[in-house]
DNA sequence: AAGTGGTCTAGACCACCGT
DNA sequence: CGGTGGTCTAGACCACTTC
């Protein structure tokens, strides 16, 4: 993170929430930051793009780099993978572990994490909450080869944060199948709803830098609370 | 689209497509890219680039540049807007026009198109059928300052094309706010499905590049066909 | 140690926007 | 036409992986 573009991007990012561009909606030129920073053309470009990618800004060629007036406020953001403490802030969310075991991989969880039959992986099934109320269950696979310990004090907590920062892993990106599906029994109950009625549901599939599968997460979210955001482009 | 990186982009895509790299899941280094394209070195990474944020490869620093075994088969992607029939293939998609008439922006859609009270918008609502199955109900809200003239016709195909290639507008990014609710008893009917149920339901904003809004739409998916797919970045 | 991707520089020229 | 972003080049050095 120690990288220029990185640390530009981050401090024009806190300038822009800090609203030191809310009059003009307006950031400075190329040119400008690049006195600013005291850095090149293409680090400069560098850094903005990332603020693009982020959804924070676009540019406008011949004119200039506006602020992108999007509220991300109370959305789950499908871009950037954070976890939910981080998303929201951990003193809102709250996380009951149903059940945590080592298991030996089957043949369709071995094709999902491209692993050998017999792999063992944690299995993990959790409740959370957000402000008390019922938000998530979530069904999740760890490879022990590459997390190999998690306990419960852990996945009561925020397990990114821990495979991040406890084990150095460097996650890489992740690929996400949205879709609706009838809440069964079992769901509707721990969500506080009827079943048969829809629930908004995630299966994440984590890589890291190399690669490599983590993990990967089955997520059935309570449709009265759970809203997603997306930021797409055009090509 | 004539500039290089972005017709390397596309070359190197079509390689992968056609199974070139299908042995070794891997590319040529951005050396031997450099060579074969002959370009620079930073017209060959702003091609690569474009292609992982594409979804189609990953690099590994020190190792090489990967091919990304995802499978987009039947979903719609979150990433890169392109519209149902480029999606899956105009001859699945059928799509029947159920009203299309100009109105005038009221006090909430002015708020999600930016404009002013009163602007002259095209409301369409569609029902939008894959492979002879009800798919989604559209309502879709089009700034005619900017969209000028829309008919039946036009809206039986694809608005997209037509504001890509007829309007020759420069359609630039979207959010996308993606949530689940109880369908209602007409769209229940609509989409042969029981009042109740859940629906996949995405909320579009589309931006002009120069930051415009040219329209919004509210797109209520059959939960039981639609699947998204999105790609999410650690950062 | 060799190979390969990641960051950064300095400079040139092009394309588009607004006055 | 001046201002501003977009593309491209040539080259240097760093960081990580692989052997």
């Amino acid at each position: 993170m120690e990288v220029k573009y990185k640390v530009i991007a981050k401090e024009i990012e806190e300038d822009i929430i800090a609203g030191k561009y809310e009059s003009s909606k307006k950031l400075p030129t190329v040119e400008e930051l690049m006195d600013i920073y005291s850095v090149s053309r293409s680090t400069i470009r560098q850094a903005i793009k990332r603020l693009v990618e982020m959804g924070e800004i676009y540019q406008v060629q011949g004119s200039g780099i506006f602020i992108r007036q999007t509220s991300k406020e109370g959305y789950i953001n499908l871009q950037c993978m954070r976890g939910l403490g981080v998303e929201f802030g951990a003193e809102r969310i709250k996380t009951k572990v149903l059940e945590l075991k080592v298991i030996k991989s089957d043949e369709e969880i071995s094709e999902k994490m491209k692993c050998d039959i017999g792999t063992e992986l944690y299995y993990i099934k959790r409740l959370r909450y957000i402000d008390n109320e019922p938000y998530i269950v979530e069904y999740s696979y760890y490879n022990k080869e590459i997390v190999p310990y998690i306990n419960t004090e852990i996945a009561e907590k925020s397990i990114y944060t821990y495979m991040a920062e406890s084990l150095k892993l460097h996650m890489g990106f992740a690929d996400k199948v949205i879709y609706c599906e009838p809440l069964n029994y079992e769901h509707s109950n721990m969500l506080g709803l009827n079943e048969g009625e829809g629930s908004l549901t995630i299966e994440d599939t984590v890589f890291l830098t190399n690669g490599l599968i983590s993990n990967t997460s089955k997520v059935i979210c309570n449709y009265k609370y759970a809203k997603l955001l997306s930021l797409a482009n055009f090509n």
